[in-house]
DNA sequence: ATAGAAATTGTTAGCGATAACAATGCTTTC
DNA sequence: GAAAGCATTGTTATCGCTAACAATTTCTAT
């Protein structure tokens, strides 16, 4: 920067000036410094510069150790978005849901000088301590557990899985089936609920559960076991399952196709994400739409505003997932 | 840090040396001294030490704005592997895979003051100007054009697409269609290679080609021209097709059943990534099993290396990708 | 013409850490 | 017991930048 300025004969000061876009610097001067930036080939030092105004522009995000879809497309909405508000993005996973973990991963962040921090990794159902931010950062979550109170946005998990078993419903079936995630992630408890909460209202007894892990692998297997009990007449007969992702939805097409059965004239079948390859897999899948970049946007506006306020994150939101229906799910 | 030393009652400097685990601390001071960082909560402020040292412990990933399966794995895989040898990363995502891009980006990156740079965005196999790192940044590439020299790690794509297609040319196909990823990307470019080099080595002459972008619906779109020309007499009458990626598999499988044709028995497909629903589409997937953990690791091992040695990164290294011989691949 | 306001530029201090060297205290050795 | 040597601790300068204020120049209004 002393560089730059002696070579245009001004004060440091001034060059920072010109690259911070103070109104106070004559035109004529602004246009020599930006000569001279671009003629030494200049490049501010962020670390000086975070050292003294104590920001860095930069974001943390609080992520899962996974190649899960919607961790994954959650992390790229939010680095598009953070992109355009001129942030860059540091990630750190965490590789397993704890309080505990999540902790860890705040302050690591919180070391790392980021101004805000986006937590997308799973939080537990089961946490036996309450997580404490430890720290003045503002953060925005994409899961809260009932009782907190940081500031989150999602998408209406309850509601999207909810809107899916009703439309089941609507097409007539009376026993339906419920692949969950794992019931550690507040996500799966909450679609799961959205599940029971459909079943409850239309005066549907409750169908069979089988968790998996998200993985189709796992679909597979849970389906395997539903079909097992169903077939051997102890089990009640569904008709349908809800899959609480597209990937398990996957597994249990295939386990219900190798029992000798029909999709969907025998089962149908409903999945969670509307990956891209539900449009395509066969027979097409009935899903529900995720709209992750607006989830992005949204925690991204939220975490800003505290910044710029200097404030906590405060506030809930929640976006609507949306049917898609398919070929999978039919009347019975 | 002063406030530490104020506390325990020695100098900063002593502070410092105790947290960078200098040999020349007494074990009485150290103690006192952790003691003291432990009761105050002092958090080491890193962009001081980054001024200072030059060093930031922190890695820059270039990355590629998509959700695909192959930059995503990757990202994973770097994550963790950075974890391990305590450094931070920070993503920065382009969404064009021009040179120019590249560059900005690595600007971008240089100017965060990472310590190394990993690309594993992809190349556009044609660039009109070439690549100038323009940073004094050790950098490692997932991919190099012809004709670069930079240090750079990858799955052998071509070796893994000439195993799948010596796979169906084994199974006695003799004609063997391709559906690439789009041409631009060099992985694209060096998968076709591979198909087409095995088919070269076998005396096989080429198959149709039809050029897909990765996706479910292109490959599902690619395989639909395929079987057009296919069934209306002018093309040749492929009975093997093999598919650059998995995406692309399952939208050419649901096609191809869509035209009435049976998988293996009419026509074997093979995809490449075997990414977990592979192993559950109906019928299960032939493809290439890519190791992105240990292409992750070695990335990072000649990326740190580099870092330590204070020059610049360089040499080749291939990882074999692993055929997977599953159900949609058989005698012809 | 000239005081006063406004615009522009310069000067100094300090953010929180490490590097380099200086200083102290404690052993050793003869 | 004194000089030399080592282990431990302290002092000062500095990294590259912005904040705060000081100084200068240029305009405006009387």
């Amino acid at each position: 920067m002393f560089d730059v300025a002696r070579h245009v004969g001004v004060s440091h000061q001034t060059v920072s000036r010109v690259i911070n876009g103070s109104p106070n610097v004559s035109a004529a001067t602004r246009a020599k410094v930006l000569a001279a930036i671009e003629d030494l080939g200049y490049q501010q030092n962020l670390a000086a510069k975070a050292l003294v105004t104590g920001r860095t522009q930069t974001l943390g995000v609080l992520s899962f150790d996974s190649t899960l879809y919607g961790p994954t497309a959650m992390l790229h909405s939010i680095q598009v978005a953070a992109r355009e508000h001129g942030y860059r993005v540091v990630l750190n996973s965490v590789d397993e849901i704890t309080n505990a973990a999540i902790t860890e991963g705040l302050a690591n962040l919180a070391n790392s000088h980021v101004d805000g921090i986006l937590v997308i990794g799973p939080r537990s159902a089961a946490s036996a301590t309450s997580l404490d931010l430890g720290t003045r950062i503002p953060v925005v979550f994409r899961e809260v557990l009932d009782g907190e109170s940081f500031a989150v946005v999602d998408i209406d998990q309850r509601a999207a899985a909810k809107s899916a078993t009703e439309h089941l419903i609507s097409l007539g079936h009376k026993v339906i089936a419920h692949i969950s995630g794992p019931l550690a992630w507040v996500t799966a408890t909450r679609r799961q609920e959205g599940w029971l909460e459909a079943l409850a209202e239309a005066g549907v007894s409750t169908g069979p559960v089988a968790e998996g892990d998200w993985s189709p692998k796992s679909g597979y297997e849970a389906a395997q076991r539903l079909l097992g009990s169903r077939t051997s007449g102890k089990g009640v007969a569904f008709t349908a399952v809800f899959c609480a992702n597209d990937a398990m939805a996957f597994g249990a097409i295939k386990a219900i196709r190798e029992a000798g059965l029909a999709i969907p004239q025998d089962i149908s079948v409903v999945g969670f994400d509307d990956t891209a390859e539900s449009e395509f897999s066969i027979p097409a899948l009935t899903t529900v739409r995720q709209d992750f970049d607006l989830v992005g946007a949204q925690m991204l506006d939220r975490l800003l505003i505290a910044i710029e306020s200097g404030d906590s994150a405060v506030g809930a939101a929640s976006v609507p997932g949306q049917l898609v229906i398919r070929e999978s799910s039919a009347q019975i």
